[in-house]
DNA sequence: TCGTAATTTGAGCGAACGCTCAATGTCTAG
DNA sequence: CTAGACATTGAGCGTTCGCTCAAATTACGA
């Protein structure tokens, strides 16, 4: 059980999590400085949580949630609609997108359980590509089309790194003319 | 001046702290570990090296100038020949691979300097994939040219930061696809 | 071979790190 | 209103960080 003031303190310590992530990297986000942002003092971020790792794997968990959203959903979305969702998850949720990124890199040493969480998420976006790709072109076949998503997929990635370093970037014009040339005319 | 010995303890310090960066990352990268890998005590390596930074800066540098090598070149080099390059540099030099992405992705903060330096490196790129893309296709105006570049350039990174994480992802395969589809049929 | 410049040694500095805990303050169910 | 669960306080623990320096050792031109 938790009182308010509790739950509170824990929404401004992941906020601040995510932020400072975005901000300063993985490796520039301390306790002192979340607390400072969450104006919370040491004692009460271990009161709340036991450790730093596990604030920042909260935060790990909100970035990979939120850049495919309805995971569930497993309804027929459109290549449109995914494309869209995907340009709204960076262009809006900036900071998020940052996270993302970030953690894909890191994912790539160490912590074989957060490199595998990165892969099964990678994973489950490329069939949804794949499904929303036959969906427009029914008359590929499976592994071409499977192929065409993963090679999307990958790409987008590559587009929304290279976005965060430079916000005069056209993501969603790069975005919807790659999606367009990988569905093929 | 400089003698032998010191010499090379600087390649080893360089050569350890180049597969530290790839193997645990920029934060993970400390003057102990870099001195027990390059078999030096700290002493030697600011002997040798003014700071930390400095040495993570030299490895930084020889990333970036191996992802497209022979800038200088400025020679009509085909758009195979570029390709074949990176998946060269990616597969080859997998250690600074991963630099390079590690690279690309802190320098969306902090650090002004390091920034301008990737980016003006992603604008020397786009440049020579634009020239090679519009030697291909002389029919397409020079922005069209462009933004293609832009978009291949960018997707290889994205393709990059999957196969550190996925070493079975068939990279050049994938680049290959993409490198065909951008620049039209 | 000798002189000096370069290099190595390794203890240890101050600062910052993640984290702890006993005391004190605040909330809320009954 | 009260009791007891929860939250905050903040000094400070042990460790590691990047880095320094005087002394000892090694390399190399003359």
């Amino acid at each position: 059980m938790r009182y308010r003031r509790g739950l509170e303190a824990r929404e401004r310590i992941l906020r601040a999590t995510r932020t400072l992530i975005a901000d300063v990297g993985l490796e520039g986000t301390t306790i002192k400085r979340i607390c400072e942002r969450a104006e919370v003092l040491p004692g009460s971020f271990y009161n709340l949580f036991d450790s730093k790792e596990q604030a920042i794997l909260s935060v790990v968990r909100e970035a990979i949630d939120a850049v495919d959203p309805d995971p569930e959903h497993k309804g027929p979305d459109s290549l449109d609609d995914l494309i869209d969702a995907y340009i709204r998850f960076v262009t809006e949720q900036e900071d998020l997108a940052r996270v993302y990124i970030a953690i894909a890199v890191s994912a790539g040493r160490n912590r074989t359980e957060l490199k595998q969480r990165v892969l099964r998420h990678h994973e489950g976006r490329v069939e949804r590509f794949a499904g929303a790709i036959t969906r427009a072109r029914p008359e590929l076949d499976a592994t071409e089309a499977r192929q065409r998503a993963e090679r999307l997929v990958t790409s987008l990635n590559g587009m929304t790194l290279h976005y965060v370093l430079d916000p005069t970037f056209d993501l969603a014009g790069h975005v919807r003319a790659l999606a367009t040339e990988t569905v093929g005319v």
